[in-house]
DNA sequence: GTAATGTTTGGACAGTTGCCCAAGTCGATC
DNA sequence: GATCGACTTGGGCAACTGTCCAAACATTAC
């Protein structure tokens, strides 16, 4: 086998972040250590400190790679939903398999936390869920939401977050129960151009 | 002065409350130590397990004071609110005076992660938030909300802590652009009471 | 006065942390 | 073969951690 040094170096590497993608939901951000990401990745415990500068370095990559791969998967199987109603349906469905205390919601939610206090991991971050947002956006006037269409799609996104962050309270909350009033938000918004009898509201507020 | 022992003592223990409410917005829940918060009360390292049996115990009381007070004020504050709409824009004015990175909703925030690998914090929580919903679900009924009221105030606290998430990323995002949408919701279901069978939107039926 | 009670002090303890580094392994290249 | 470079090892270090404790302090009861 031609397993190069690099290459060899490159799986190592990936280890580590997986192990920390596995460690930060279990024991927290900061609870992560060196050792345990090395024991966790069956490497030495020196390793961590050649392929990253520092601790926080390895979760950083780790946490953007792991949005990255979400936020991708879900904007490619939303652009595949025919009508608005449907989508949120399935956006609600993909939700409920998500409990609100699983390894992967809790990684999200230690990395906005962990944003607030790590100013390139926030831009990096903001970035992508910006991106996602977009997204959304476009899908929704495409398939003929009539309002504010950045509005709705980051009040889209931000309960979606909201009720995974509820979920880790009440197991019990049932995603599939909300549909009712998030769909009626969307329907309404489709006959009712003009939600809001002020101005031409915009999501953004600081713009000259 | 007849300062007696034991209101020293209250006063020190709250003194330490008050700290750890403090820090952990700053330094995250696990990055808060003993010798940290006996600085910010301004009392010796040792005091904090004359009065906590442990940091986490200490965290724990603080967080759920500071929850305990930050809902109730919001819950009786709404009550006043005569009408459904009038009380979401109550709300989201409400929530715009936290930018998503201010102390209270990192604390919060925290607070939900914390109690994921805290069987007693997520407990407690859960019944305080449990509280809070059932008091927003008989206002929006009394209200003349129609639909199913559990599951639109649900959505509602989620949405509005899903929004706070989200303006940690993006403080740009502005709160009372989400207006139109959200009263969308609520209104929908004030003339739609059964909003899962019916998608269609020629509802107007108006109640007196 | 003395004794009892509740509170505070500052240091001690063992364990853990992030980071570093000299020595080592191993395949690729000469 | 020898040499090189990328990668890995395991231990070392100073700094910090939570918790504990004997002693000091202040206030109240006798």
């Amino acid at each position: 086998m031609a397993t190069h040094s690099a290459e060899r170096g490159r799986t190592t590497r990936q280890r580590l972040l997986d192990a920390a993608v596995a460690l930060v939901p279990e024991v927290g951000w900061g609870g992560v250590t060196t050792r345990m990401v090395a024991e966790r990745a069956g490497v030495a415990p020196g390793v961590v400190h050649y392929h990253f500068a520092s601790v926080t370095d390895l979760l950083v990559a780790a946490g953007l790679g792991f949005a990255a791969g979400l936020l991708d998967g879900l904007a490619a199987e939303l652009a595949a939903r025919p009508d608005i109603g449907e989508g949120i349906d399935w956006l609600l469905g993909e939700l409920s398999r998500y409990s609100g205390a699983d390894p992967a919601s809790l990684l999200i939610l230690e990395m906005f936390l962990a944003s607030t206090r790590l100013p390139e991991l926030r831009e990096r971050l903001g970035v992508q869920i910006g991106g996602f947002r977009a997204v959304v956006a476009s899908w929704l006037t495409a398939r003929g939401y009539r309002g504010d269409a950045e509005a709705a799609a980051a009040l889209l996104a931000a309960s979606l977050d909201g009720i995974m962050l509820h979920r880790a309270l009440d197991p019990g909350l049932d995603p599939a129960a909300l549909t009712g009033p998030l769909r009626a938000m969307f329907t309404a918004g489709q006959t009712a151009p003009d939600p809001a009898s002020g101005p031409r509201t915009s999501t953004r507020r600081t713009e000259a």
